[in-house]
DNA sequence: GTGAAAGCGCTAACAG
DNA sequence: CTGTTAGCGCTTTCAC
């Protein structure tokens, strides 16, 4: 068995309740109690069990991860966000509790979930916007964050990107290429990041005096299959672009094997941009133009707020999006005189 | 607050201990007992606690992941493999807590740690064979799961697939295209792959009448520059080799980059087959051919491993390693005549 | 300053 | 078959 509170209170001659306020730093137990407390629990090698704490004190230290969509897996960032998430939650002695889609299938109120595991709050991934347990989260005085998914509640907030500047940087980029007639792939519209992306790209094709043509634009859904299809619906309904803007880069290598097999030369013939910075951007072929965004820096800035959101009662998290980072890389290149 | 035992024994009329039996099953209590505590349970939403519950019983349903390493998040396998684990284990009941390379600093005794979190059993991926942890979990009698690194002890087992099967098929994919000369980007030998995959590698060639040669081998470090400085040596020291297997897709990339940039055609002038199948293994161009492993599999029996491990005290695990699979695309081609 | 006692929600003897 | 009694390890009133 492990050494507990009343291994410390025996071997330290205190009581349980001295012990358990010496260690937890109240500031009603003499400074010399406490040094010896102390000693003799890092002597013992004494860790208090969270779980015990946790059952009787409400404060818990554990993150619940919920990672909806089986495909959300797959998408490669989702690592990178756990990731940021794991340090930054152990950084504050915090653990991170995933679930999977399956743990929602039992029905059960989400929250109620939630503190039956113990969790204080909670991480949200692949939210669809249609989804009816946002207006839960919204209502509810359960913290939790959204990856990707705005909200605002009295204890619900979330973290994201400023898509719609990333895409207008991207525009800008192609348009100083030259650029005039650019087509755009994007993801399927129950992610709120692809109605940002799409108020991003009409917001740059005006900042550049350029009209928004619906013809423009291809609905996809994230795969690698719908950015070939998106190309080659593109490209031939529109022969006149020069480019084309890919909602993720998935997508981009689909559109960039589509493009190929179609016999065109990337960036001569056309210039493509991608959208997240994947692993595999900097590895097709041309490498891949894309607009960056730090899935690690995400997790840890979504841990950081439900950490807030659970330790403090007052806390008023303020949104503030991350930056994304256009990478320039060997797709995108002057149009063609 | 939530819907305790205490509601539900109260509105059933009956004491909780009852409450209790009947919901877990136990046999002393009457069919129709049950089946009206069953009903007052639905109809009350009751979900048992379970930080309570595992705080009295020692029986725990949360499963511990430790991914050590700061790098092994960026592997893209982790998403896969967290996935299966996710999965099986929720099929299971089962929770699973993730902790990172930072909750080991404390340099706490492991499963000491587990049993203060509450968790049964522990998956860990990324472990090296010189970790002197790895004679401690020997030894243990706590449960644990190695992923990729051999273990054997009353509790201990692992899982992982044949890499030196998976090494062979490719090597006799190369033979039969005619190739002879075939050289050997490995990862670092504190990995258990890179032994196995080395050895497979030999047997590979033995297999086809070939002599392993020393100088054909390179030790990388799993990254993309260790796989372009291996190609680099390995083409540049033994000008003769038609082909060059290498041990992650990753260093795969590298090497392709680097040999495209000496002006060498893929798959003409030299063959290149990877290992993993990542996404981006398709995507690369020529696309790799690749030994796939799938990480989602490894996941579910890596749950499935440390369940039965917790579950049933006289659970002796029998280690069947998974079967990799030769993904043959366009950078392996018939050796040039 | 410190300790005794109560109890978080649950399971597990032990009686009846 | 069912209920009473004791705790799991910890925090937290409330006395002293």
């Amino acid at each position: 068995m492990n050494v507990t509170i009343r291994d410390v209170a025996k071997k330290s001659g205190y009581s349980i309740t001295t012990v358990s306020r010496a260690l937890n730093g109240f500031d009603d137990v003499s400074e010399e109690t406490r040094a010896k407390i102390i000693a003799v629990a890092k002597e013992l090698n004494y860790q208090p069990n969270r779980v015990a704490r946790s059952l009787v004190s409400k404060t818990v230290n554990t993150i619940g991860l919920f990672v909806l969509g089986r495909s959300s897996f797959q998408q490669g960032f989702i690592a990178d966000l756990v990731s940021g998430l794991i340090d930054e939650a152990s950084t504050h002695d915090f653990d991170l509790l995933i679930f999977g889609t399956q743990s929602l299938k039992t029905g059960l109120p989400f929250t109620q979930l939630c503190r039956q595991r113990g969790v204080g709050g909670a991480v949200i991934t692949g939210l669809k916007i249609t989804d009816p347990i946002l207006a839960e989260l919204e209502a509810s005085d359960f913290p939790t964050v959204l990856i990707d998914v705005p909200i605002k509640g009295p204890k619900a907030t979330y973290v994201s990107f400023d898509n719609q500047e990333g895409i207008s940087q991207a525009i800008t980029h192609l348009c100083d290429l030259g650029h005039r007639k650019i087509g755009f792939i994007n993801g399927h519209m129950e992610a709120w990041v692809c109605h940002e992306r799409l108020a991003g790209y009409k917001k740059g094709l005006a900042k550049h005096g350029l009209v928004f043509n619906e013809a423009y634009v291809y609905n996809g859904d994230f795969t690698k299959e719908s950015g070939r299809a998106g190309a080659k619906e593109l490209i031939e309904k529109n022969p006149e672009l020069t480019a084309i803007l890919v909602a993720s880069d998935l997508m981009a290598a689909g559109a960039l094997e589509e493009l190929t097999a179609l016999g065109y030369t990337l960036p001569d013939d056309i210039s493509l941009v991608g959208f997240d910075d994947q692993t595999f951007a900097a590895l097709t072929s041309p490498a891949l133009t894309t607009i960056k965004q730090d899935e690690y820096l995400l997790g840890r800035l979504a841990a950081e707020n439900i950490i807030k959101l659970i330790n403090d009662p007052n806390y008023q998290p303020e949104v503030k999006s991350l930056t994304t980072r256009l990478v320039v890389r060997q797709s995108t290149g002057p149009v063609k005189s």
